[in-house]
DNA sequence: GTCTATAGCGCGATAGAC
DNA sequence: GTCTATCGCGCTATAGAC
C-alpha cells in the first residue's frame, strides 16, 4: 500500500515534470510547486526533504514509467519499422502536449547536468542506456523481418536516432513548430528503412 | 576602432560563453563572472548593463563566429562529403575543448529557453535557420559531387544531421564520452553517403 | 573603469504551533 | 499534513566615491 502520505506527494511530482520539462530545473523554484498545488512553500519540505531529493524521485519515476512504454513498443507484433515510428511518437506526444513548450526531462537535465548530484546523473545515464538498447533490439528486429535496413553499426544507429530526438526536441520547441518534429521523424524511419 | 573600453569586456564575453555551455544560463552569475576576471561583481554593469544585455551580445558574437566558421567550410574546395566531415567536427572540437564538459552555446539556450528575451530567441533561431541552410548546400554539392546519397528531402536531412548534432553534444558530454560523440559522426555522415 | 555599500527580492531550508 | 515565521544566503541592479 504505497502512497500512505495522500496524492499532494504526487501532485508535486506531476507539476514539477511539467515545469521542468518547460523551463528546466534551475527555473523552478519550491515556490512554483506550492503555488501550483495550492499549499504554502515549508510544506512542500513535508514530502520531499530537498530539492535534491525531489529531482532523484522525479527522475526514478520518469525513467522507469519510460522504460515500461519503451518495453511495450518493443515487445508489441508490428515489424521493425512501425516499432521505430512508434518509438519516435513517443517523443512527439510530449513535444505536442501542452503548449508545444515540453521537452523530454532527461533532455533537460542533460543541459543542466552540472546542477546534479550523483544519483540523478547516475538515472540519466541508465535513461540513455535503456533507450539506446531498446532502439538496438527493434532495429535487429527490422533488419531480421526485413523493414529496415541491414547494417553493421546498430549500436551507432540507436545513439543517432536517439540524439536526432532530444536534439530535434530542443530545436522544434525553439522554433515552436511541431510539424519540423514530425518531418524529422519521417527522415529517420526512412534513413533507416528498407530500400 | 572598437573595444575602446579595454579588454575586460572580451574577458567577461569570454568566460560567460565557457561557463554558460557548461552549465547553462540559470547557473551563471555576474558573481561568477566577476570572480573569474577578477574585478568585483558591480563593475560587470559598467560593460553590460544588465544580464540580458550581456547575453544578446554574447549570442550575437557566437552566432556570427560559427557562421565564419560554417560559411569557410561551405566554400572550401572538398567534395561535399569531407565538407559535411568538417561541419561535424566543428561540434566534436566544442565537446573536446576543456574538460569534455561544453555543449553548443545555441543548444544550451534551447534547453533554457523560456528563460530568454525575444532578442535572443530571435539570434537562435537565426542560428538555426543558417546552420540548415548551410547544411543543405553541403548536402546538394555531396550529391552534385557524387560523394553523398542522392534523395529529395535534403531539407529534412539537414535538420536530422543538426539535430543528431545538438542532441549527441548533449549525451555524450553526460556520459564524458567524446568518442561516443565521434561515432556519432561517423555513422551520420556514413548515411548519407553515396553506397 | 573599478570600487564600496546597499537596496530589494527570491531562494532552499528549518523550527515549532496546530 | 499544513501552517506561520524566520534564518542565512545569493541574486540582479543601483548610487555614488575615487
Amino acid at each position: 500500500m504505497p502512497d500512505q502520505t495522500g496524492s499532494t506527494r504526487k501532485k508535486l511530482l506531476d507539476i514539477a515534470q511539467e515545469m521542468i520539462q518547460k523551463r528546466g530545473v534551475n527555473a523552478v523554484s519550491f515556490q512554483d510547486l506550492s503555488d501550483a498545488v495550492g499549499i504554502r512553500k515549508a510544506s512542500v519540505h513535508h514530502h520531499f526533504s530537498s530539492k535534491a531529493e525531489l529531482l532523484e524521485r522525479l527522475t526514478e519515476r520518469y525513467v522507469s514509467n519510460f522504460e515500461d512504454l519503451t518495453e511495450t513498443i518493443r515487445q508489441s507484433r508490428a515489424n521493425g519499422k512501425t516499432k521505430l515510428k512508434r518509438y519516435c511518437y513517443l517523443f512527439l506526444e510530449t513535444l505536442k502536449s501542452g503548449q508545444h513548450d515540453k521537452s523530454c526531462l532527461c533532455g533537460m537535465l542533460m543541459a543542466e547536468v552540472s546542477s546534479l548530484n550523483q544519483p540523478v546523473l547516475k538515472q540519466i545515464r541508465e535513461f540513455l542506456r535503456g533507450n539506446q538498447h531498446v532502439l538496438e533490439e527493434i532495429i535487429k528486429d527490422g533488419i531480421a523481418d526485413g523493414s529496415l535496413r541491414n547494417q553493421t553499426n546498430i549500436k551507432s544507429s540507436a545513439l543517432l536516432v536517439l540524439a536526432a530526438l532530444e536534439g530535434g526536441l530542443l530545436i522544434a520547441r525553439c522554433n515552436q513548430d511541431p510539424k519540423q518534429f514530425a518531418d524529422l521523424i519521417g527522415r529517420i524511419v526512412a534513413l533507416l528503412a528498407a530500400s
